[in-house]
DNA sequence: ATTATATTGTGCAAATATGACACAATAAAT
DNA sequence: ATTTATTGTGTCATATTTGCACAATATAAT
């Protein structure tokens, strides 16, 4: 027991004396599953409630490098659409929630990790966080709690657990700059399997839009934007008529990533 | 001389000691003035680039509050629109162009302002900064040097002189999500005066957009909002058919703030 | 085999939006 | 009275979007 918290005092001290202090980055990891839009979330080993992975910035680090560093180790993943997309800076976001839930957060961290007071304090600071929202595909990942953590799971954005301090906050902008990003971008080569049907990449758009469209007239806008590539029917064993299968055309969805789907004007 | 020394390393003090360390605010501050848009720039005492107005937050302040209180010390403005757009955290933006420039910077700050090691150590830090980007009528500004700089400026953003470190950058992501905002969100309550016409309106929009638009269409186009009132008509005392006045109408202008413009799916 | 069933891919027409241009109305100058 | 420049509105051709129809089709049921 001794010997671990020598160990994680280690692991802390190197920690806080190679990151900026006062700023943290949030990653609202989104993965599809079963007709659902689910987010990685992670639940303390002191706490009920669940947090957004998380980390810190290295002193000489890009803060973007920093969150494609926290991306990789929670999810082993790289994804091409990692984005930031809005900086929480409220005096209250540290406290929120808050006071209680901290102390027993810092009770118990001090008990079981670290009674640095050096180390603690720089826990204790305001912290400004600027959130990043990534694409993954969720079935090549293997999330596992680590030292800090009891659960780290996948859960549906419409079915959220109570979250800590302001990750509700968080993940509710990154949803909304998701369904932005949407009408501007071309989305599912992360999300989806290899090959997929246009039901399947409807289903996948009706998960994050949480609203019901038109099935003809969404596979011909899709087809239209030109990045797929048609492949053999699939036989599903159904009794009704097999639909394609499609990929992403891989070059041509990168381009159209660049360079956007129409805007007026 | 000295004197003024001691008030300044009096000044910094408090401002060292009263805001967080690492963090600092950038503002785009938007007028628009002669059918061009134009950005508030200020250049340092010992610098021939020019500057972003900028700030720190205090260690109690929400940073949104931070940014609007920045705002107003430079403008003396309110503005509704003020928006965070992103945050830089390259590790070389507080080198860039760089270190030359920082060491000139720091030698003159030294002998004019302040020699305290412990203030001196604050501001060579690496900063991560968030931009904000505000509209605001330009006539009601009176914008005037501080004690720090030699200029204070509007100025066109198609004849932007030689700019510190990254905030070319950085007006160059404001003026792009400025021009992607204007796709789903009305402009213009501050940037016209009161009463403005079509033209007027349009010109705006041209500047923004730096392209040219259709006269009549556009016309139509923005009547259709829905978020103007029709006055009387403007004797521009010129030879020709003078044209409407309009004003904004306030509430609903708010409304379609919120709501947006048209998004499909 | 034949029929039933569900779902797909495509067709199509109505509604809506966009873009280019025409033109009468108009305020002032000549 | 005529000229000039610019506005507000009209129109028309061309896209784009939307809603629905329907044949094609893979399997199940009969």
């Amino acid at each position: 027991m001794n010997s671990n918290k020598e160990k994680y005092t280690t692991i802390f001290d190197s920690l806080v004396s190679e990151s900026l202090p006062g700023n943290s980055i949030d990653c609202v990891i989104f993965g599809y599953n079963e007709q659902q839009l689910k987010v990685l979330l992670l639940q303390w080993k002191a706490e009920t409630g669940w947090s957004l992975p998380g980390g810190f910035i290295h002193v000489e680090e890009d803060m973007d490098h920093a969150a494609h560093r926290i991306l990789t180790e929670r999810t082993g993943l790289k994804s091409v659409f990692l984005n930031q997309f809005h900086t929480f800076g409220s005096k209250a976001r540290s406290k929120l929630n808050g006071t209680l839930q901290l102390k027993r957060m810092e009770a118990f961290f001090k008990e079981q990790y670290v009674d640095n007071t050096e180390i603690i304090n720089w826990f204790n600071k305001r912290f400004i966080t600027t959130g990043y929202f990534a694409l993954v595909d969720l079935n090549k990942t293997n999330p596992k709690p680590d030292f800090l953590s009891k659960k780290c799971e996948w859960i549906a954005i419409n079915n959220l657990p109570e979250l800590m301090l302001d990750h509700g906050e968080i993940i509710q902008k990154a949803v909304d700059q998701l369904r932005i990003q949407l009408n501007y971008l071309p989305i599912g080569l992360e999300l989806l399997p290899k090959k997929f049907t246009m039901q399947d990449l409807q289903k996948l758009y009706e998960a994050i839009l949480q609203l019901p469209l038109e099935r003809s007239n969404f596979q011909r806008k899709m087809l239209k934007l030109g990045i797929f590539i048609r492949m053999e029917k699939q036989m599903t064993g159904a009794s009704n008529k097999a639909p394609y299968l499609y990929s992403f055309d891989n070059t041509k969805y990168k381009k159209l990533l660049k360079k956007g789907i129409g805007f007026a004007y």
